[in-house]
DNA sequence: ATTATCTATAGATCTATAGATAATGC
DNA sequence: ATTATCTATAGATCTATAGATAATGC
């Protein structure tokens, strides 16, 4: 489905590598692939990117950062801890949401390719190391305070990602073991958004 | 490393390709590779499997049936529902411990390569329906009795899920943003496990 | 004889680049 | 002139098979 309707070859590249990446992996993925969907011959895209490697670099650091970003941000609005960690882990499951093939490329491409992580961690490098400790002072406080039971911050973000990510990395296999329809599907994520929520703040109580 | 302390070169091949689809994944993965592996040529990797695929379909199919029975065998043991819970989740937890590249492949399979949910599905169709539906009559017992606030088994079974498989896919990320050794690794994996089967029956609660 | 293993190779990719041509900006 | 786009191709895979040779089982 080669639609070009882009004035921008450049972006129209990015764009169907971005889809193939994100529906087949990178390696399953090649350049001559890429070209057809976006309309131009294969060699345009190593005369833009250079490299597969380098193509993939540039829209995976962008995600990485975005996927990031969304969990550890913390809104500075003076509200209740409850309820601000609500609000984290549904902006965290809406940032997935609007991406939902990430998750399985993140993880897979930082499981099997170690040139990947090097590029994370070039870019956690860069991340200030400030937003995570503010979390982790409010969520101190709150121990503190009696009304968190003892954890690590760190626990507590896997919790998160771990059940922001499931309906989105498993939708295929759900689907098919429930026979839902795509609606219904998206009835489930909401759902699950609410529940994820649920689990988070009572598996906190003391 | 082509190691070969086999006898048997036929399943010297297939340990091979064990390990390297685990590692790198079934696009990233050669014939060639599999070979150098297992001490052998190229030629004979098909000899005895014909394609890559059905290589990768020998390995795939035996390791889902693993993991899904993992999940849905249920103790018959007359012990109280957490108990029985608990356990469940831990067995499934351990299962997942015994093969932990196992999950990222998985759901990167099935979600970039459509003919492995074939696979799934027709060995989903002789997996009897009632080990499913026996749990969910006991979770259903228990929401009766007002042990457990309403919850569908498919939420119940998600969530362990989800939690279950964290530690495994994320293991490059987290132990790359912790800092920690693999035998710290380790301890956080079995603190994992119980903080699961806590949150799980936590998050029951009425 | 049959089965296991090897060498060699066909044919289909796939990535990356060189060099030609077309389009655009001044 | 410079930048965008194309055609053509080198060189490196990679999968799968054909056909030769070695090992094994009777």
């Amino acid at each position: 489905m080669p639609i070009n309707t882009e004035k921008n070859m450049e972006d129209a590249i990015l764009q169907a590598a971005t889809k193939l990446f994100l529906e087949k992996g990178f390696a399953s993925t090649s350049t001559t692939e890429i070209a057809k969907e976006a309309g131009c011959n294969q060699a345009l895209v190593h005369y833009y990117y250079r490299t597969k490697d380098r193509l993939f670099d540039a829209i995976f650091e962008k995600k990485m950062k975005y996927f990031m970003t969304s969990l550890l941000h913390i809104s500075s609005k003076d509200i209740p801890f409850e309820e601000k960690l609500s609000k984290k882990i549904e902006t965290h499951f809406d940032a997935i949401s609007e991406d939902p093939k990430f998750p399985i490329l993140f993880f897979h491409e930082l499981n099997t390719n170690s040139k990947r992580l090097e590029t994370l961690r070039t870019m956690l490098g860069e991340l200030p190391q400030t937003v995570v400790s503010q979390f982790q002072n409010e969520l101190q406080a709150e121990i503190d305070k009696g009304n968190v039971r003892q954890m690590s911050i760190f626990d507590l973000l896997i919790t998160i990602i771990s059940l922001n990510i499931i309906v989105f990395i498993g939708e295929p296999i759900f689907k098919m073991m429930t026979k839902i329809s795509d609606e219904e599907y998206l009835n489930l994520i909401e759902r699950r958004k609410k529940e994820n929520v649920h689990i988070i703040l009572k598996s906190l109580k003391p």
